[in-house]
DNA sequence: GTGATGTGCTTCGGATTCGAAGCAACTGAG
DNA sequence: CTCAGTTGCTTCGAATCCGAAGCACATCAC
């Protein structure tokens, strides 16, 4: 595991605060924004940027949660309210049954275009304003770096059983 | 992939979706731990670690509230629980009768001195893990200076920035 | 003083969240 | 094929969250 430590120095505490401090400031204005531009919340808005990013507009809800770090029952619920609002529809996929794929309509595509000028503009004035050209693609490739890791760490405790592949049976 | 005018580019858009990936991912890790080792939500740690960290172990209601840029609301409902559970009390002041002060008791730092070890841990394995010290410094520094720009920028919505300003000595 | 505002906190109502439990469809070993 | 275990999603209950409204004290003109 880990070895243990009493404390973090001040930079990594430094590094820490930043990035939630930071993260939740930024979130807050967003959705702000969000709220009075296409009366989106921000997952909503996340939803409906992660579908409209996909080639064909669709995804699993399980994908769809795990792409925007969310529990599934909140997607079930988010996405039942978005579907309320003709932004998505659900259908059931063919070759599973159980699996339902949501999809963006053009009405969706069309908040989101509604949506996106302003977005921009909250992120070029609160993140990127102060920050220089060569921060930005040094803040993202350290930060996608951190990303990967994280998604690629397993979640501690609670692991479901892996029978066998590279586990080595007790 | 995104829309080609009011667009970010592709490095802006990188380092946004990772600061929001990578800080939501923490948060859940950090979450389940505190959940589990001390039965504290990620709020009602910060505003424990914000207290204990306070030179007196006190500070106002709102202030505490900015400072985990968190709602009063909020606020008032997390120290009610965290009164009940005798790891804070909640006093008038003397100066302002309106005035709520707030203090972390000798139980909610014994709780805090339980969670965070493990608190750490999870740190250290899940966002320092992949980064160097380097890494850490240049992290802590770019966030650091986007966090400050956030924290001095009118956090109201109060005026459209795009818009023609028509403010001219009333 | 006195009224008009402003500030600090709480209450209220409603929306959102999660984990656990439940249901249905899939999968794999025998 | 058949049964046990998985997987995908939803439902359920309870906790948490926010904004608006409300209350009480403070402060500022005058």
């Amino acid at each position: 595991m880990t070895s243990p430590r009493p404390s973090l120095d001040a930079t990594q505490l430094g590094a820490y605060f930043a990035l939630i401090e930071a993260s939740s400031l930024l979130k807050h204005a967003v959705e702000q924004q969000l709220r009075e531009a296409g009366d989106l919340s921000y997952v909503q808005f996340q939803l409906l940027a992660t579908l409209g990013d996909s080639p064909t507009g669709s995804q699993r809800m399980t994908d769809l949660a795990d792409g925007v770090v969310y529990s599934r029952s909140g997607l079930t619920y988010q996405a039942q309210t978005l579907e309320k609002r003709d932004l998505v529809t659900r259908t059931q996929s063919s070759d599973d049954e159980r699996s339902t794929t949501v999809t963006i309509t053009d009405e969706g595509r069309a908040v989101l275009a509604t949506v996106f000028p302003g977005h921009i503009a909250v992120l070029d004035d609160l993140l990127f304003a102060p920050l220089s050209r060569s921060d930005i693609e040094t803040l993202a490739d350290i930060l996608a770096r951190a990303r990967d890791h994280m998604r690629r760490t397993p979640p501690r405790s609670a692991a479901p059983r892996r029978r066998r592949k590279t586990t080595q049976a007790p």
